[in-house]
RNA sequence: GUCACAGUGGCUCAGUUGGAUAGAGCAACGGUCUUCUAAACCGUAGGUCGUGAGUUCGAAUCUCACCUGUGACACCA
């Protein structure tokens, strides 16, 4: 039994029968402070019904309550308090973590169902940026989340490999560029010629003009202006490699753009087949007015398709493909209104299964309250930040644990894992100014200090020569400096399932933080190391706090070096 | 203008389904390394939870209005 139902059945048979057991598990909360014991009764529903004030009720019921099985059962106020027994519950809950290890907190809501999640999809010939970091990071996490919750993730980089865009960079490449001085550094050699493109076509309007012949050429299937397209796709991938392998992330798909170019035409097809294609302004649309929907262009007035009509498409591809149970997109939060015209294009085409795709959106980073801007030149470039990062982790080993083997290694778990962190941290709607110094830093809610915890964590196991608890008999640790640590243990499976059921990483960090901040108070006042008969359940917490925080990290896709 | 999202100490943010004196972290000030890694711990100071009304025994949390900020609003993605 768990320990909320040992409450609610020993109040069941103290308060009116009206009052159900079922009503009683909505009342009863969790108190903020550890003072007032692990659940509380509010008594404030029965002063109506009892005609007597909240405060003579509470201490009424504590008079009746069967105390046996609690710690202690007592009334604050208009509250009943009740205090778990601490050495049953910690033994179970140890023995619990210690035998599932890796897969505590592992559910099976999902039963197996597929979830492809676009994420990351940067744009080809053109650098990484922090706000492509939120894509990927937040779609990484996501993926372990539902991992664990049962689901089979289907992680596909939907990357911006088509477009005019193409048409300009091969007209930036061909007058000012060589190929030379691309194969040395691809992208910001290409970013270069974008960037001039861009403030040359300003005054020079035909630039834009051979621009779009160039687009052209790609569309009929030109074998220069396609061999240019795959060669830029090519080197842009392989660097795009180098940033996802920094941060540990891989895909299951890299199907982009390009890849839907030929499965347009069965979707307008089918759109007009059921009578949903309108023309109007010379376009043609789906008209969304009854939704409060400004209209779904599916084809521009020269013919061409667009953003929606290739996204109607992927949609489709995923649905006959996966067959999935839910289909996710990490896309920033200022394309909200596009997805909802997707999810009701799809609607209207019959498509009950559009209800199953889910925005996940995110807010956007600015630079000193200033939009990020690829066209202008003004980005940030993931790749410096990481490095930034890295280094001042660097300098902090040296610094602060010269004697550490692997420090390379270590410095680049703590850096990137500083920036993934920071970046997972808050709500993921959350604008926010990009502060280098504030990524980086290492102390405080930080990443680094969740590592640094579980490598003290694991340092304390080193030193202690024993790192198997799970046939410890003994564990009913009643430690009450210990207790927050151990309660914020058992929540651990029901963390993971709201992360999971809010699309939501940060739930896990500030979990992550906040089991952090217990552990460390308790191991800043009490010894851990001493030969008492209490020091197998102290290791066995020890020992459960970091296979927990490990896992914490494991799913924001946080690194955890064993010492730092 | 319309719609969406947001507004909590100097800064950055927490705050399940309304509940007990609104919590952290940075920054400031003061303390703790002969003892399990001081990337840590402890303490002090700092808040009319944007404003005004309403619902309720009870509102940072729900409703309405207003103010402020950000974003989106047909041939970019």
């Amino acid at each position: 039994m768990d320990s909320k139902t040992l409450v609610v059945n020993a109040l069941t048979k103290v308060v009116p029968e009206e009052i159900t057991s079922e009503q009683l598990t909505n009342l009863i909360e969790k108190p903020k402070s550890s003072d007032l014991g692990d659940f509380a009764f509010p008594t404030f529903i029965l002063a109506k019904s009892l005609h007597k004030a909240p405060n003579m009720i509470a201490e009424e019921l504590v008079a009746q309550i069967d105390q046996s099985g609690f710690e202690k059962v007592v009334n604050t106020g208009v509250y009943v308090n009740f205090f778990l027994d601490k050495a049953s519950f910690a033994d179970n809950i140890l023995h619990t973590i210690l035998s599932k290890q890796a897969d505590y907190g592992d559910q099976d809501e999902g039963k197996g169902g597929n979830v492809p999640i676009d994420m990351s999809s940067p744009n080809i010939a053109k650098p990484m940026s922090m706000g492509h970091l939120r894509s990927t990071v937040i779609g990484n996490s996501i993926a372990k989340i539902i991992t664990k919750l049962g689901y089979k993730p289907i992680k596909i980089n939907h990357l911006g490999d088509w477009g005019t865009q193409f048409g300009k960079l091969i007209v930036g490449y061909k007058t000012w560029g060589s190929k030379e001085d691309v194969e040395k550094d691809p992208i910001n050699n290409l970013l270069k010629y974008y960037v001039r493109f861009h403030s040359e076509a300003e005054t020079k309007p035909e630039l834009d003009d051979e621009a779009r012949a160039w687009f052209k050429r790609m569309e009929d299937g030109d074998e220069e202006a396609l061999s240019l397209w795959k060669w830029f796709r090519e080197l842009s991938l392989s660097e795009f490699q180098k940033v996802y392998d920094r941060l540990g992330v891989t895909f299951d798909s890299y199907n982009g753009e390009a890849f839907y170019n030929d499965k347009m035409d069965d979707v307008i097809k089918t759109i007009q087949d059921k009578g949903l294609l309108e023309e109007s302004r010379g376009a043609e649309i789906v008209d969304l007015s009854d939704l409060d929907l400004s209209p779904a262009l599916i084809r521009k007035t020269d013919g061409a398709t667009l953003y929606i009509t290739r996204d109607l498409a992927a949609a489709i591809y995923r649905k006959n493909t996966y067959n999935f149970v839910q289909s996710l997109y990490v896309v920033g939060s200022e394309q909200a209104e596009h997805f909802k015209k997707l999810k009701a294009v799809l609607k209207m085409m019959g498509y009950d299964w559009s209800d199953d795709i889910h925005h996940i959106e995110f807010g956007l980073i600015t630079a000193n309250g200033k939009k990020l801007s690829t066209r202008k030149g003004n980005v940030i470039l993931l790749q410096n930040v990481l490095n930034d990062a890295v280094d001042l982790a660097k300098k902090q080993i040296e610094e602060k644990n010269p004697n550490l083997k692997d420090k390379d290694e270590v410095a680049e778990a703590v850096g990137v894992g500083a920036v993934v962190f920071h970046d997972l941290k808050n709500e993921r709607r959350d604008n926010f100014d990009f502060n280098l110094e504030e990524v980086v830093r290492f102390e405080g809610e930080t990443g680094p200090y969740v590592q640094y915890t579980n490598a003290r964590a694991l340092s304390i196991l080193r030193k202690a020569g024993k790192n198997d608890f799970a046939d410890a008999k003994d564990l009913a640790l009643a430690d009450s400096e210990a207790w927050d640590t151990i309660k914020m243990l058992q929540e651990f499976p029901e963390i993971v399932s709201r992360a999971g059921a809010k699309y939501e990483p940060s739930v896990i960090a500030k979990y992550s933080l906040k089991l952090a901040k217990s552990f460390n108070q308790y191991y800043a006042h009490s010894k851990i190391l001493t030969e008492d008969s209490g020091l197998n359940a102290r290791l066995a917490l020890v020992k459960s706090v970091s296979i927990v925080l490990q896992m914490s990290l494991a799913l924001l896709g946080v690194k955890a070096p064993e010492e730092m």
